[in-house]
DNA sequence: GGCATTAGATCGCACTGCGATCTATCTTAC
DNA sequence: GTAAGATAGATCGCAGTGCGATCTAATGCC
């Protein structure tokens, strides 16, 4: 393997931050389920109603927003359109567009997941900001036996 | 939709932490791509070499580096030994356990990877920190006509 | 008015993570 | 020692999802 061991300092740091982010992940999608929506649908509600200033936003923004492809946004937007959480309409100024809102239940939703988001953001920000150390996470790690 | 002024806040707030994380993960994703691995394999390559002291980790410890259940990761570790990435052992003292640890490429890969991520991360990390504010991301939205 | 551009939509596909289930190994109690 | 339970992985089939390729409709521009 021989790896440097200033090489191995950094992998060692980007192992941390990446598992602090999958748990965060992880965290963020069993709270979108527990609300019933998919963590795609959780994220579309925010990216509509947090990503622009006016509460709405296009397929295109949302695709930049998600920094996905917009046919994929198109797909996930007809899901939630039909489970009742965003309505889409065409802008009158350039009818090429589809804009996007949120329903009362996506906002219901929204609301509700944001404020559970909140607290867990800041520890991961907290874990982010620290020089490398999330202790939480080196106790969280399984002990295995020592090779022979 | 009527949300309060104060989940507004924490709404847009969280907006911008998940379009900072989006892009990075992108960012993470063509990095990966750019060297021949998948995203996932790339990940893995962390784990294995990140996750532990000793630059080696079981299945179960990599699904908990992951967030995922083993089945997963053992399919992960499958493909990515196919790819000359890691090497399979037994442990010799609890035979039921499987010991990952990378190959000659998949450490150099790893060392690639991880330097093309060091900046990128503190970038990262700095927006987190930051009251809120990603300039950047503001810039890099789609001018959208104004609704009539 | 005709041509290039842009915003979405449609289709089929491939990957990946999961639930359910199974086997092998280790641990514990008796 | 041995049977019962626990633990670590492996196997199988499936469903969701994001993407490439391609198409249509609306707009911009000269």
């Amino acid at each position: 393997m021989n790896i440097p061991s200033a090489d191995r300092e950094t992998i060692r740091n980007l192992a941390r931050f990446r598992y602090s982010l999958r748990r965060f992940l992880r965290f963020s999608e069993k709270a979108a389920r527990s609300r019933g929506v998919t963590p795609q649908q959780h994220q579309l509600l925010l990216g509509v109603a947090g990503f622009t200033e006016d509460g709405a936003a296009t397929i295109s923004e949302l695709a930049e927003f998600l920094q996905e492809r917009n046919n994929s946004v198109v797909g996930l937007v007809e899901r939630a359109a039909q489970a009742g959480l965003v309505r889409r309409r065409n802008a009158a100024l350039d009818r090429r567009q589809v804009v996007v809102t949120l329903t009362a239940r996506g906002a219901r939703i929204l609301r509700h997941l944001s404020r559970l988001h909140r607290d867990e953001v800041e520890r991961v920000r907290a874990g982010f900001g620290a020089a490398g150390g999330v202790r939480a996470q080196t106790t969280a790690r399984s002990a295995r036996k020592a090779e022979p």
